[in-house]
DNA sequence: CGAAGGATTGAGGAGTCTCAAGTCGAGTGG
DNA sequence: CCACTCGACTTGAGACTCCTCAATCCTTCG
């Protein structure tokens, strides 16, 4: 339908090297030097763009890379023991995909692309090359997996002990949060997955999800059309989220 | 009651270095050159016996070092933001814990000893010096942070999807399958752990696994006598856990 | 011995799932 | 341009799992 920004701006910015890429230090370079940060763009291979559905990488795949998300969005999923589909997280541009598959070699994740998307690719054997040379960059690495530890910890939390109502407010207010950090806006913006997308990560059904969303939706909390969101009232939904009914 | 073996011999090998200590490449020093592991032996610090409800580590509290368990049992919690308590795992001897707490340089969990427990202290600030000259020690590290978002990932999809005798299972199985690793029974074993850890380990209440245990007990899966197990069907008990009911 | 914490057992209820029907929008082909 | 289909989503009614509340038992420990 209506053009769609992120994609108009990904083949301008294909080209544009690590120093100057508007997502700043969201992605791996923060706090390096400049000289590092020229070692690292050497090594970074940009301008992979994948349509909606595509798998960025399969489950079983031999681990190579690690992605930075540049435009659009994905989701990581693993298949279960009786071959049921578990997504395990949602990446928005800035973020870092790949890190699974650094303990055996293998991808234990599969990444598709939730809308059209591209990835700076950063080969994996000459990032470690380059990060034993500098500590900055190996401590960056050993952070972002420490992320990585924790946000699964809030999940698992989140998984065990609240409704879903308290859920759906935790994602939506996380999606919101990292709009924000990206510098859009922290109340209104698109929702990339489907409900089913959601319901499978937040461990609800399709039509919970439609339920509890419409319920937002009629008591004011947030407007929504579709995959479209405005957050109405933020400072309920972060009470939502944290567990303390209204 | 009746002595306690891995106690016993806690004092014993409190001084036993890395290359002969019986927990072999179960903990770091896989695949380590034996000049390497002298080292590492180096930087180790033993003998930090721990008592029931011993805390390790706090959450909040400045992170300086990585732990191997040695004898005993460990459970890792965080808070979540309305305060309530969430166990994000269990670990028995060779296992690393204490790698919350890379990100931020502040632990995120804190870490209780479930038993009479001791640990192998290593201070991080010299493991990560060390690692920069010995590049497997550094691929090691990365392996076992790797290792933990896999099973995080393992456990976000128990939760979300199964019931709760698939869940217990589960756990039964796990705990059974890192005896066997350790040359224990993969079959005979205690439960370091109580009910209500285990209940918020897998998102249920105490009324709800002792329910599931006394059926696995009534059914002939388990015999089960307070915290010891002795597993009666252990092919069944793997179906159970895999989701397939019998 | 009494108290306190952990565990078991029972009855009733709430939240979410299952099954089923129905709506909406996009894409297709006549 | 319209009917058709297909997929994603919404909405409803009933069922079931697990939770809540409560009583009881067992073990440990002062």
């Amino acid at each position: 339908m209506k053009p769609h920004c992120q994609t108009a701006t990904q083949t301008a910015t294909a080209q544009v090297n690590c120093g100057e890429c508007r997502l700043g230090d969201l992605c791996l370079p923060i706090s390096l030097l400049r000289t590092d940060i020229n070692q690292l763009d050497q090594i970074v291979q940009r301008g992979r763009p994948l349509q909606k559905q595509d798998a960025l990488y399969d489950a079983g795949h031999t681990f190579k890379s690690v992605y930075a998300v540049r435009s659009g969005a994905f989701k990581t999923l693993s298949l279960s023991a009786d071959g049921e589909e578990q997504i395990t997280g949602f990446y928005l541009p800035g973020e870092i995909i790949g890190l699974d598959g650094i303990a055996t070699g293998l991808h234990t994740n599969s990444a598709v692309a939730l809308e059209t998307s591209s990835v700076c690719e950063i080969p994996f054997d000459r990032f470690e090359e380059l990060s034993s040379k500098i500590p900055t960059l190996q401590r960056r690495l050993l952070q972002i997996m420490g992320n990585e530890i924790a946000s699964d910890h809030e999940l698992i939390s989140l998984l065990s002990k609240n409704t879903a109502d308290e859920k759906l407010a935790f994602l939506l207010l996380s999606i919101s949060e990292r709009n924000h950090r990206r510098g859009l806006s922290p109340v209104e913006f698109h929702l990339p997955m489907s409900r089913s997308d959601i319901g499978n990560f937040l461990g609800l059904t399709i039509e919970t999800v439609s339920r509890v969303l419409g319920r937002f939706h009629s008591t004011g909390l947030i407007l929504l059309d579709k995959k479209h969101v405005h957050i109405q009232d933020l400072s309920k939904l972060k009470q939502l989220a944290a567990g303390r009914q209204d």
